[in-house]
DNA sequence: CGTTTAACTTGACAATGTCAAGATATGTGT
DNA sequence: ACACATATCTTGACATTGTCAAGTTAAACG
C-alpha cells in the first residue's frame, strides 16, 4: 500500500493547533529533484516574501513576479492564492494589522494599570513598530494598494483603533467605549502619535537621537506633556 | 532677412521677470504643422504634467511615459532635462514644499499678529495643502522617489521646516530661531498637524465630517487644547 | 479506479523605464 | 552668410513587469 518515492522531505510549521494548544501543526511537502506541484502552504509563504519583498524594495517598487521568484514557484503562482497584486499586499497589510495591535496590547499591560503610563507605552509600541517596519507601516497607511472594502482587513483596522479609544476613555475615566463626544480628544491623541511615527519614518525627525533609551524617554515626554487629557 | 515659416504660434508664459517686476517673460514657439523639435519650455511643462498624473495615477501607478504623452513628446524627451523618473518627481517634490510653505506664510499673516492665531492658521493651512494635494503631500513626506541629496529639495524643505519653528518660538516669546533647547515643542507641534493630515489623507479621520467651517473649527481647537505651549 | 477539482506551469501580451543611435533645430564663431 | 558644434527631441531596442489564457500535474472524492 505505500508507494516508493525519492526526493527530499520538509516539514511546514502551519502554526498553533486550535484543538490541541500544546501542539503544532505540520505539513510534510515531498520536493521532488526536479520540481514539485502543490507546494503545501504557498498562501502563507507568499505573504512571508512579500513581507520581505517590501522591507527590501519599497512599496513602490514591490514586484509580484519577484514575491513568486524567492517563494520558488513561477511567475502566476500566487494569482491562485491571491486575485491580483493588491489581493497580495492587502491580506499583508491586514496581517500588519493584526501584530501592530498586538505589540501594542503587550507593551501597554506591561506598563501596568495607570491609564496615563499605558497610553505612553502604547504610543511608544506604535512608534517603534514603525521603525522597526517602515514599509509595512506605509502600506498600512499610505498607500493605494490595499482594498479597504476587504472586510478582514477593516476588522482589523478598527480593532487596533478600538485599543486606542480605550486607551483614551481610560484616561478620562470612561468606561464605555461608546462614548463619542469625545472622539477630539481621541484624534488628538491618535494625531500625535502617528505624526511622530509618520515623520520618524520620513526621516524628519534625525535631530531625535542618543541612546534608545533617551529618546523613548524624549518621545514619552512629548505625549505626556502635549494631550489636553 | 526674414524667413517665411508656415504653421501656429504660440505664446508660453515662462513666469514673472526678474529684472522687470512689472513684466512677464514669455517664450513664443512656433508649432509646425507637421511636429516640433525643440518644444520651447518642455522642462516646466513636465512638471506640470507630472502632477496631473500625479493627481490621476497616484505615486504607486505614477508613469513617465504618460506623463510625455501628455506633454506631447516621446517617450524619451524627459530624458533630456530630467535624469530619470527620480530627477522629475524630485523636482515636483521641491515645488509642492514651496507651494506647501507660501499657502502657510499666506494665511498665517492673514491671521494677524496673535502667535496662537498664527499657530493655529499654519496648521489649517498645513492640512488644507493636504486635502487639495493629496499625493504631492505623499510624494513629499513618505516616498522613496525624491533624491534627498538634492540641495534645492532639501533647501524648499527646510525653508518650510524653518517657518514651523518661528512660529512655534513665536508662541514661547523667544526672537532667535536658533534655540535648540525646546525642539521639542515644535516636533510636538509638527507631529499634530503632520498627524491630522495623514490620518485625513488616509481617510482615517471620516469622522471629522459636517461643513467645511465646522471642522476647521474642530481642527482648530484640537490644535490650540493640545500643546503645552 | 476513474473522474472531477485544485494547484501550479508555460506562454503570450501590452505597458513601463532606460539606453543607444539617429534626426533636427539652435547657437556660435568666422 | 555659412560651416560646425551643441542642445533638443525622436525612433528603436531591451529587459522587466502584471495579468490573462491554456495546458499540466497532483490531490480529493465518490
Amino acid at each position: 500500500m505505500m508507494k516508493s518515492c525519492t526526493g527530499t522531505l520538509k516539514l511546514i510549521v502551519l502554526g498553533p493547533c486550535d484543538q490541541h494548544p500544546a501542539l503544532v501543526c505540520l505539513a510534510v511537502r515531498t520536493k521532488m529533484a526536479s520540481q514539485s506541484y502543490h507546494h503545501g502552504d504557498l498562501r502563507n509563504e507568499l505573504i512571508k516574501a512579500a513581507e520581505q519583498q517590501l522591507r527590501d524594495a519599497g512599496i513602490e517598487r514591490f514586484s509580484l513576479r519577484s514575491v513568486a521568484r524567492t517563494a520558488g514557484v513561477s511567475h502566476a503562482a500566487p494569482a491562485h492564492h491571491f486575485s491580483d497584486t493588491q489581493g497580495l499586499l492587502t491580506s499583508l497589510a491586514t496581517v500588519g494589522f493584526e501584530r501592530f495591535l498586538h505589540s501594542q496590547i503587550k507593551k501597554q499591560d506591561a506598563a501596568g494599570t495607570d491609564p496615563i503610563d499605558r497610553r505612553a507605552a502604547a504610543g511608544l509600541a506604535y512608534i517603534e513598530f514603525t521603525e522597526r517596519n517602515p514599509e509595512l507601516f506605509h502600506l498600512m497607511f499610505s498607500s493605494q494598494q490595499p482594498d479597504w472594502t476587504n472586510p478582514e482587513l477593516k476588522q482589523a483596522a478598527n480593532n487596533a483603533f478600538s485599543n486606542l479609544v480605550m486607551l483614551v476613555n481610560a484616561v478620562k475615566g470612561i468606561d464605555s467605549d461608546s462614548d463619542q463626544e469625545h472622539i477630539t480628544d481621541v484624534y488628538a491623541t491618535w494625531a500625535l502619535v502617528h505624526g511622530l511615527s509618520s515623520l520618524t519614518n520620513a526621516g524628519m525627525l534625525a535631530s531625535i537621537k542618543g541612546g534608545k533609551k533617551s529618546r523613548q524617554e524624549m518621545i514619552k515626554k512629548i505625549i505626556n506633556d502635549n494631550l489636553s487629557v
